[in-house]
RNA sequence: GGCGGCGUGGCCGAGUGGUUUAGGCAAGGGCCUGCAAAGCCCUCUACCCGGGUUCGAUUCCCGGCGCCGCCUCCA
């Protein structure tokens, strides 16, 4: 049984889902204002592996993830550009998806968009209201925090605190500094919709929770993000449906940041590596890696050194798959290992201990390896295909195609096995030179010369 | 100031009140190989500091030091 670190509990605790064999999560999706960093990659894979791991242990699984596709920060990036605000949501979401194929990331069930959803958005805005917990002000409606009991339980805030927090500026359109906007009154200009409170857009709060009580339903299993939206985004968005009296997410997920030389790596720190750099020159299944060698909740360090590391792990899991002509593949097609299976499941259910997991496979591939070496081919085989199920649940497909071989290298390897069957090893080592210099790695084994990229 | 987290071997990174070890990368030695590569075997073996609890603490408690995150832009 997965267990998972839920957030407003401050502890690991067992999933239980609302209907069983079936998840239903919602993660926070981006705002498509900029380009994708590798944060946004973490964040994505993160997900993917979970939503994988689910699916391999046969579950179900329904992941809805939003796009915010109007904000005050695509506003801003459109002014800057000279587009409209709607040509630069649209650009940068198409960055967003072909980053994240690339990466290998499977596409969420339903990917909703915030100005699909305005309507909806104005209607339960229009509910608070009603019920006097948000009140319209010079320039928009907001919600008014201090009218929601238990605000401040899924971050663990107290109010007080936050009302001591002097980095909350002082705004006269607010009842009270730790209030937030529901609705925002439209400047000359600015793209609108019609509401009762004239025409705007909806705070960046709402659009989360009607998209998920709407897709999801109430009490839906698990909500995610990265650690900085639990306040105040989580905590509004939770706040919005309290004041409701609706059920809102059971769990509450959060995962930790790509670090640079020790600090967050931020869009406003500007210490970024954009998502399109990293796949550009880097094995995207290495990304993957590296990131399932921390914890999701630990910081991790991307660097030139770190992705190299995993580099060179990835290339043994390679190495095996060639031993073995291992295809990514269904399961089903060797019987993997029951016990590695175990201990494997173990790790992944005690909130997704990736390392643990990962150390599962790597501790499986040597023994195949060992195995192979001392002739225990079918016990090998067993092992190997066992590595291949495991990883591939995690989204890791390893032996993935050949490399196509132009005619001239075949006949430089065909070349080659002449010569060493020959003995003539002084021509073999220069042809081997020769396929070096054209970018291969040479590999001579019991079947001759083999070579790769 | 409030809240939360972290400090493990050359590097990355799990975990545990003691007994057998995470795992990866790197390095060194060996086996294999015509030489390599790949693979295997071996070695390097650690828990920030001080106090406490305990027969015993890296693991629990208290204090300290250092680092990081959130406190309404943020994955």
């Amino acid at each position: 049984m997965l267990r998972l670190h839920d957030t407003a509990l401050g502890a690991v605790t067992e999933i239980v889902p609302r209907e069983p064999g079936r998840l239903s999560i919602y993660v926070c999706g981006p705002t498509v204002y900029d380009v994708p960093h590798i944060g946004h990659g973490r964040q994505v894979l993160v997900y993917d592996i979970l939503r994988r791991y689910l699916e391999w242990l046969g579950a179900e699984v329904v992941h809805v993830s939003n796009v915010t596709d109007i904000d005050d920060q695509i506003i801003r990036r459109a002014q800057e550009v000279g587009r409209p605000p709607d040509e630069v949501a649209r650009h940068y979401e198409e960055v967003y998806w072909d980053a994240l194929d690339r990466l290998g990331v499977l596409r969420p069930t339903v990917v909703p968009h915030a100005t699909e959803y305005v309507a909806d958005m104005v209607e339960l805005i229009g509910e608070l209201v009603a019920r006097g917990v948000a009140y319209e002000s010079s320039d928009g409606v907001y919600l008014s925090v201090e009218k929601v009991d238990g605000y401040g339980q899924l971050s663990h805030q107290p109010l007080q605190s936050l009302r001591a927090g002097a980095r909350v500026e002082v705004d006269e359109a607010k009842r009270s500094p730790v209030d937030f906007a529901l609705w925002k009154q439209a400047k000359p200009g600015e793209p609108a919709w019609p509401s009762p409170w004239g025409p705007g857009r909806p705070g960046w709060h709402t659009e989360c929770v009607v998209m998920s009580l709407d897709l999801l339903g109430e009490d839906f299993d698990l909500h995610t993000g990265g650690l900085d939206l639990v306040f105040p985004h989580h905590e509004n968005e939770r706040a919005q449906a309290m004041a409701l009296g609706r059920r809102f997410a059971r769990h509450w997920m959060h995962h930790g940041f790509v670090e640079v030389a020790g600090e967050k790596m931020s869009k406003s720190l500007g210490n970024f590596t954009t998502l399109v750099d990293l796949l550009d020159r880097t094995d995207a299944r290495a990304y993957r890696l590296l990131m399932l060698r921390s914890h999701y909740r630990s910081p991790i360090e991307v660097t030139p050194a770190t992705i190299a590391d995993a580099q060179s792990g990835l290339e043994r899991l390679d190495a095996l798959a060639r031993r073995f002509e291992l295809r990514v593949s269904p399961s089903g097609s060797a019987a993997p290992d029951p016990e590695a299976i175990e201990r494997f499941t173990e790790a992944m259910d005690n909130d997704l201990d990736t390392p643990a997991a990962v150390a599962v496979i790597f501790e499986l591939l040597r023994r195949a390896n060992a195995a192979a070496d001392a002739g225990e081919s079918e016990h090998a085989r067993r092992l190997a295909a066992t590595v291949a199920e495991l990883a591939g649940s995690l989204g890791l497909e390893v032996g993935q195609v050949g490399d196509d071989v132009d005619d001239e290298s075949a006949a430089l390897v065909e070349r080659r096995d002449a010569a060493r069957r020959a003995r003539d090893f002084a021509a073999a080592d220069a042809l081997r030179d020769e396929l070096t210099a054209r970018g291969w790695v040479v590999e001579d084994g019991p079947q001759g010369t083999s070579i790769r990229r």
